[in-house]
DNA sequence: GTGATTGCAAATTTTTTGCAAGATA
DNA sequence: TATCTTGCAAAAAATTTGCAATCAC
């Protein structure tokens, strides 16, 4: 998560200008923790009385997170989704409502560092880590994770 | 993964017809391993020599993962993703050339398994996993899973 | 034959691009 | 002031829907 003010000195150090658009994006993001581009827009107009247009916030997030300032989700639902924690997380993906949870869970992270370690492919060696969990409403009884 | 017998069956037992475009759908599947209906319909069309619309392949892909013949993958780059394998394993995606491997490790199943043992999520149980890891081509040197 | 399925055309939805007007440093 | 940024309009891309012709059972 990147506070007001390393959010500020990210864009000095690029050279990018400080825009209340900008700014109420970042506020945006830092309140919602996990959202696309269409929710921040109407966040910012509805809930802080900014005004800044869709298009723009695509910018915006697009731009921010090739810096690292945001990380992305991985969505089920055909929509990019930004998360204002860049680091390597895991993210439950509720598929009823459509929306994103932390979990903090280090065993589960260390599970997947263990299984990199050392390990390279093809040149490419991996730097983030999603994980995202599904939960339907129709298999209330099992929640067994079956190996494939 | 389901055989095409197997498959067959599912339609069977679902009143559903055994079309040639259904069966040719779940046999490039079966060579895809992950894909997007676009890509299925062009595998389709050009090495299996099948005619098939990509909206018909829409259309059989969605309703047949419904039926849990197929998985859905978390796609970074807006379009929907199926998956041969329904059960839940672990998928590495390549953001260079935005597509999806298999990761067989059950160490990571496991980890996931065991956090959320006995948990519940609002009324909801967790049934899948699908774990997204991405791989940047930027950052060479350090491969680091720091935790949030 | 009958009801389900395909596939075209068109609508919807999400994201991107071109460009003129406006704001920042 | 000079450039970068915004945001409208329109294009592109992906997915869904309506409906008539076709096909599997």
């Amino acid at each position: 998560m990147f506070t007001v003010e390393r959010f500020s000195t990210v864009l000095k150090n690029h050279s990018l200008k400080a825009t209340p658009q900008r700014l109420a994006v970042h506020e945006a993001m830092l309140e919602l923790g996990h959202a696309s581009a269409e929710r921040v827009a109407q966040y910012v107009r509805t809930k802080m009385g900014g005004n800044v247009s869709t298009v723009s916030v695509y910018s915006i997030l697009s731009r921010m997170s090739e810096l690292g300032v945001y990380g992305k989700c991985l969505s089920y639902d055909n929509k990019m989704y930004f998360d204002a924690e860049p680091a390597a997380h895991v993210n439950l993906y509720d598929t009823v409502r459509h929306e994103f949870r932390d979990i903090d869970d280090p065993r589960i992270i260390a599970a997947v560092a263990d299984h990199f370690k050392g390990r390279r492919f093809r040149g490419f060696s991996v730097d983030g880590v999603s994980i995202q969990l599904l939960c339907h409403p129709t298999n209330r009884a099992g929640g067994k994770l079956k190996k494939k």
